[in-house]
This record gives structure tokens, sequence and C-alpha cells, in this order.
DNA sequence: ATTGTTTTGTTAGTGACTAACATTGTGCAG
DNA sequence: CTGCACAATGTTAGTCACTAACAAAACAAT
């Protein structure tokens, strides 16, 4: 992270990281199957497609989503270490580990859009559904840790408000 | 193309797709930037913003940018080659090209957004507009591509849908 | 024909990985 | 305390995407 935050995330070398932490390159990727996932690690989005499983099924597939999603948000803990801000800042820093955060989420995303269509809803709107929200929900995150103002919570309540206009 | 078709995008190494060509690595690179980008284009991008753009205000951000789309979209011509959506299956079918067609959404994502924010919308509902709505227009275009059923148009329009809750 | 400009090739190197094999621990039965 | 199994580490060498520096063609305009 020292690195990272330092130099960049791409202008960091897997080398200067071992050398580092006092190993071998080789012992690194032992540990950490590439770069990116270094700080690539998502811990919450197993518990959102529980969570949106759980909503009753009678209300819209976005409705649905955005409320699984306020619900698990509800037992969620705040920030618990700093450690979280700092790997979101470094995400958000750099283009491409932005553009490889979407492939952690494609597991999340799958498992909503295949909850909403086990309960009858359409393929093609599940999919645009789950796409959707999961998007506002890193934008929301992205947010969070670009402005001090913000708390995890309120920031991810705004988010989801835009998205059912309820807001402007 | 069809070496990415036949082996997949990820099994195809640059030096085949030179040999191929009858060209030197090197001289493959000068014509594209990167392997991704041989199939990571996106025309239709830069009209979006501007399409959003031309939306009147006073609607929350959501409905506009929503409306935006679905008017760039009725100057869209529907597929024109059939390349495009080659391209789209091949991105569709490797993780690796979806998550890095998210960084050639940024652009337009950050145009949108900034656009919502000239015109009073809050920072954090624009950029989480923006992304949600890019979103769903992605999934959307991988429904396409997936589903023969679908139009382009027609599948854009009910990701649109879905995204204000008309549908379920 | 001559110059200048653009396009291509060559070579060599970097950085993220991977595979095969050797080496060093470390925990624990004897 | 010895010895052995098993894990964690190191070494070497290689692949693949990509870049930089420089040389050689190809082509165009003078």
């Amino acid at each position: 992270m020292d690195l990272f935050e330092t130099q960049g995330f791409e202008e960091t070398t897997v080398t200067q990281i071992a050398a580092k932490a006092e190993v071998t390159e080789m012992t690194f990727f032992r540990h950490f199957p590439s770069k990116d996932l270094v700080v690539l690690t998502d811990p919450y989005d197993p518990a959102i497609a529980d969570s949106v499983a759980a909503q009753p099924t009678d209300a819209p597939a976005l409705k649905r989503t955005v409320r699984g999603i306020r619900c698990a948000l509800g037992e969620l803990p705040e920030p618990e270490s700093e450690l979280v801000q700092r790997r979101v800042r470094i995400i958000a820093g750099s283009a491409s580990l932005r553009a490889k955060s979407a492939k952690t989420h494609t597991a999340t995303e799958t498992r909503i859009s295949e909850q909403l269509i086990a309960d009858g809803a359409d393929v093609l709107v599940a999919r645009t559904v789950a796409a959707a929200v999961l998007a506002a929900l890193t934008a929301a995150i992205f947010e969070w840790a670009r402005d001090e103002r913000w708390t995890l919570r309120t920031a991810i309540e705004g988010a989801l408000n835009a998205l059912e206009s309820h807001d402007d």
C-alpha cells in the first residue's frame, strides 16, 4: 500500500513489492495470484446477493434489488479499518484498476440476476438491473473514498436514492 | 476476428495475429495500441454524451440520462455490419475483455456526469446515474449479442425501461 | 534523380506472470 | 536429540504483451 500510494499502482513493480517484503518475486505470486488482487478484494459482495434474494418478489426488479442492498447495508459495519479506504482510493486512482474492479463484481452480478430470473423476471431486465445497481454501488464507494464528507452509508444511500428518481 | 472466434481471445497471441496479417508484431502495435483495442472500439459512446446534454434540465438526473440515450438511439442505425456483433460476442465471451470494456466507457461516463453536474445535479447523484445507465446500456448490448431475438434497439429499450421501473 | 516523409523491420529490453526443480525451514514421531 | 515428512521459499528459465532506438524500405513531391 505504501508503495502504491507514493509511486502509483502502475509505476510500482512486483519486484519492488517483493524487495520491500524481503521475499522473492516468486513468493509474492504464491501469496497473491496477481498484482491487481493485492488491492482488489471485495468482502462485501457475497452478502449483497443473499440480501437481494431475501426481498419480497412482488416489487419490480429494480426496487427489489435496491431494497436488498439497503438491507445488506443496514447490517454492514462502517469502514472498520482504514485499510479499506486506502484500497479504494488506490483503485479509484488507477484507470486500469477501476476497470478490473468490474471483474470482481461479475460474480455478484450473476448471482443477483439469476435470483431475479428465478423469481420470474425477464432475463434482459434482470441482467440490466443487476449491472446498473452494482455500477451505482461502485460509484458511491468511489465517491466516499474521494470526498471526506461522506460516510459509506450516506454515500450508498444517496446513490440508491438517485436510482429511484427520488432525488435530483 | 477469425482467430479470436476459433481459439478464444486470451489464447490468441499477437504473434499469431501478426503472422496471419503477414506483418511483424511491431507493425501490429503501430496500428493497434493494444491487443484489447482490436475488439474494444465503441463508436457510439461520444454521441451519447452529446445527446444527454441536449435534454431539458428540469427532470431528475436519471430520467434525463435515460431520455438522452433514447434520443441518441433514435438516430442510430441498426447494426450496420455483422462485424459489430462479432466483436460484442468476443467481448462478452472473455471475462478480462468485459472488464476492460468498462475502461472505454469511462470517458463517456465522465462527460455525462460532468454535464449533469454543470446543470446543477449533485456530484454523487450525477456520477451514480452516469455509471448505472452506462452499465445498463452495456448489459443490453451483451444481451443483444447473446440472444438472436433482440434488435439492438429493442434490447436497449427494454434495459432503459427496466431502469425506470416501468417493467418487471 | 533527389530529397523528404511515412511505413515497415530488427533488436533488445521491461514487467507480469508460469513451470520445473532445488532448497530450506518447521512440526512432530521415534 | 534425531530424523523424516511437508510446507514455505528460492532459482532458473521461459512466455506474452508491450516499448524504445535505430535501420531499412517504400513512396511522394521536387
